[in-house]
DNA sequence: TAGCTAAACGATAGCAGCTCTCACTTGAGA
DNA sequence: TCTCAAGTGAGAGCTGCTATCGTTTAGCTA
C-alpha cells in the first residue's frame, strides 16, 4: 500500500494536469526524482528488456543512489506500473453507483473509468500493457490491484443491495464483470480498437452470455 | 512450465490411486524425495509461517540439499501449490467441451472439474487455500495458472464456434466464467458449503446476471 | 540573516530466493 | 559386471529487498 512519500502524483492520469502548482521547492524535486526514476526505468527496459534492467542500473540511470529508488517505489514492478489505476477507481465509486441493479449500475462505472483510465489507448497506456503481458511479476501486480477493486466493489453493492459483503452471489457478479473487464484492459489481441466501445461489447456478453455476440452485433 | 523431473505426480488427486506401482527404484525414490519436500514445507509453514520458513530449512526437514529442492519445484510458491490442477483440466478439456452454446458446454465441465479438483472440501485444498489468501505469491501463481486456463478454453471454444481464438466476445466470456470460478475456489467466504452447489449458485447468476440471486433461490 | 528541525539521501551491511557449474554417487540396462 | 546417464551436494554468485546510520538540505522561525 505505501508507496513511499506522496505517492500516486505523476504518471499520465487525467485532470491533475499542471502539476508543480503550488509545491514548495521540496515537493517540486521529489516530483522531478520520482520521473527521472520513470524515466530511466523506462528507457533501460526498451533497451534491454525488463528482467536484464536491474535497480542498480535504474538508479545510475536516474543519478540516485539504489536506496532512494526503493523509497520512492516499494518494488520493481511498482516503477513500471503505479496503482494509482486503483486509487483512481475507488475516488468515485461509491459516488457512482447509482442504486440500480448491480450490472447496470456498474455499467456506468467501467465506462467511465475506463475512459478516465486510458480511453485514448495512448502510448503510456499500451507500453505498460505490453508489460504487463511479458513480464509475470507486473501481471501480478495487477492481479493483486484487481483484488482489491474487488473487495472495494463488492461492499459498495453490498451496502446497497442490503445483503453481506461476503455474499457469493455478488462476490461472483463482480468476480466475472472484473474477469471480463481483464480481458479488455490487458487481453492479447491484435485488434486495437477503441476502449470504451470494447467494454459496450463486453457488457453486451455478459448481458446476454448464452448468445455470443460476434463484432458488427455491438449497436 | 518446466516443473522439474517427472512433475505432477503426488498431490491428492482422484484416480491414479496407487502410486508407486510398476515404477522402478529411481522412480519411487523421486517419488518419496518430491512427497518429503513438501510434507517438510507443509509442516514449517504450519510452524512459522510462509515468509519465515526458508528452503535452506525445509531442505534440511526433508534431509536434502538446497539445490534439490529447486530441482523438483522451480520456485518456493510452487512446493506448496502445483499446477497439476491446470494439467488435470486440460486432460479432458477437448472431450467434454460438448457443441452446445459455450456457457451451456462450460456449466458441465466447471462442475466436474470442482467435483475432481476438490470437490469434498479436502483439509488439503483447504490448506492451500488458506494460503492462497495470505500469501501474495502463491496468490500470483494462481493468477498464472488461470491465464493458461483462459487461453485453453479459449482456443477450444474458438475452433468449435468458428471464430478467431482471439474473438473478444469469446475471450470476455471465458474471463468471466474464470473470474466467477475464482471466487467460488479461492474466496474468503465465512460459510463453507458444498463447492458443487456453490459452482451451481454461480452458474444462476452468470445466466442471469441482473438479477442477483440470493441464498435459497439456488434451485 | 542566522539557526534549528525534520525530511531526504547515500553508503553499507545483510538476507533470501534463484541460477549455474562441477564433481561425486547411484540406479538401470547391456 | 561394466558403462552410462540420472540424480545429488557443495559452493559461488547475482539480484531484489530491508534496515541502519550518518550526512546533507529544505523550510520555518527568531
Amino acid at each position: 500500500m505505501n508507496q513511499g512519500p506522496s505517492a500516486a502524483a505523476d504518471s499520465a492520469m487525467p485532470a491533475i494536469a499542471g502539476a508543480e502548482a503550488g509545491l514548495g521547492l521540496r515537493e517540486r524535486k521529489k516530483l522531478r526524482t520520482r520521473q527521472a526514476i520513470r524515466a530511466a526505468a523506462r528507457r533501460l527496459i526498451d533497451e534491454r528488456g525488463y528482467d536484464s534492467t536491474t535497480i542498480e542500473q535504474i538508479a545510475a540511470a536516474a543519478e540516485v543512489s539504489p536506496s532512494t529508488v526503493f523509497r520512492y517505489f516499494p518494488s520493481k514492478e511498482h516503477i513500471v506500473l503505479t496503482d494509482d489505476y486503483a486509487n483512481f477507481t475507488m475516488a468515485f465509486l461509491r459516488e457512482r453507483l447509482a442504486d440500480e441493479p448491480p450490472l447496470t449500475a456498474l455499467r456506468g462505472v467501467l465506462t467511465e473509468m475506463v475512459r478516465g483510465f486510458a480511453g485514448d489507448l495512448s502510448e503510456d497506456y499500451r507500453w505498460r500493457r505490453r508489460l504487463v503481458r511479458r513480464v509475470p511479476a507486473v501481471r501480478a501486480l495487477v492481479g493483486e490491484s484487481q483484488d482489491r477493486w474487488i473487495d472495494t466493489v463488492s461492499e459498495v453493492l453490498a451496502e446497497r443491495a442490503g445483503v453481506p459483503a461476503d455474499n457469493l452471489e455478488l462476490r461472483v457478479l463482480v468476480g466475472a464483470v472484473t474477469g471480463a473487464l481483464h480481458q479488455v484492459l490487458w487481453g492479447d489481441r491484435s485488434e486495437d480498437t477503441d476502449l470504451v466501445a470494447m467494454i459496450e461489447r463486453a457488457l453486451v456478453v455478459l448481458e446476454h452470455p448464452d448468445s455470443l455476440g460476434y463484432p458488427g452485433t455491438t449497436g
